[in-house]
DNA sequence: GTATGATTTGACCAAACGGTCAAACGCACG
DNA sequence: CGTGCGTTTGACCGTTTGGTCAAATCATAC
């Protein structure tokens, strides 16, 4: 491993190229699923290369969930107190769809660690992401108090978002397989915008 | 191996244990991430006992997961075109609930599957589990047209039943970290109720 | 151009893994 | 009570895997 100083252009690259295999791999087939032989060989380096700019197969992983994990909970919160409440949880899910439809691979990489147990990010899902859960609970909350919303449970709400939407990205090949040809994505953010129009509603 | 005659009492309380570990250990690690050792251990046996009733770690997992996939689409196949349309799915969606809550293992068996490209059950997704789908799609399309509930997509509203449901034994980790002590379940029945309730009923 | 540090690699190692096998053990039945 | 078949296991094998290392190669600054 090279010194601390500011890395260079190979080191950026190989870095870049490492993470972006890491996340491809560890996606499809699970962290234990996967070898440090198939990542190299998909970014295009030999195993001992690999090895030269992360010291094990954990370290890359680490690496790559946390790059991950905060730009995953952007949507979450861009969710804007000061917003039309309607406007905002429909915005809120079609960014979420819009995740599961362009970065496919990050929402799976997430599924793999969590169901099995998310061993390594046990952590930060009872620290961070629990504490941004409970500030957007606190709004939704609010929203639906004051009538501007219908009332609804606000942490089940958000489970919902969640797994609605992740659903076409996790489970893709089965939803695939049930429609054959046609395109998942196609009907999917009217089938959202619907069904969070008529559940959130007020009266 | 013994003969095919009838199986001994032994064979049958081994290959149940087997099965149960086998359940235990692919659910929480994934097929790649399961040893044979940790399955023998949990079952109660030594490694060369276990391959003496299945033939391989292979064989081990198609046995759990095609003893698996027929219960687990009952639900489903339990819609009963003659009952009344709204009581009907939402007692599927509850159905769905209680296995989650009940069979949280036989869950994340299939997330795990899934998420992982399916590669041993995608034959049958894409035969059975489509064919059930799409008679099932044809009588909620049916009760759609007859203005029995409010339109919505068939597709999509199986797949979001799907989602919601199985989502708190897939990702029962990130719920209960959120969720802190209070039960996953306890305010679950009721959401799942009116959001189906607000999605479907008609006008 | 050459010295210096960054980068790359072939060869290698120890542990873990799926699976085999012959021998030992145990249980039921005559 | 002994014989035969079902059952169990310790020892072992070949392969895969994560990781190491010394030597070779490359890039760059002087």
């Amino acid at each position: 491993m090279p010194k601390d100083r500011a890395p260079t252009r190979i080191q950026q690259k190989n870095r870049a190229a490492i993470l972006d295999a890491a996340l491809e791999v560890f996606s499809a087939q699970g962290f234990r699923g996967a070898t440090v032989d198939q990542i190299a060989t998909v970014a295009g380096l030999s195993k001992p290369n690999l090895l030269y700019y992360f010291p094990s197969k954990e370290a890359i992983h680490n690496a790559v969930l946390s790059q991950l994990l905060d730009t995953w909970l952007d949507p979450l919160r861009a969710l804007d107190p000061a917003g039309d409440p309607l406007e905002e949880i429909l915005a809120y899910v079609q960014r979420k769809l819009e995740m599961s439809r362009d970065y496919p691979r990050e929402s799976r990489l997430f599924a793999n660690e969590i169901v099995q147990g998310a061993p390594r990010i046990h952590d930060v899902l009872s620290t961070d992401l629990r504490a941004l859960v409970d500030e957007k609970v606190v709004v939704i909350k609010a929203w639906s108090d004051a009538g501007r919303i219908a009332p609804v449970h606000p942490y089940h709400l958000i489970f919902s978002i969640w797994s609605l939407t992740q659903h076409y990205a996790d489970f893709e090949v089965q939803v695939r397989a049930v429609l054959g040809d046609e395109d998942p994505f196609a009907a999917t953010p009217e089938f959202m915008e619907t069904l969070y129009r008529r559940l959130l509603a007020p009266n």
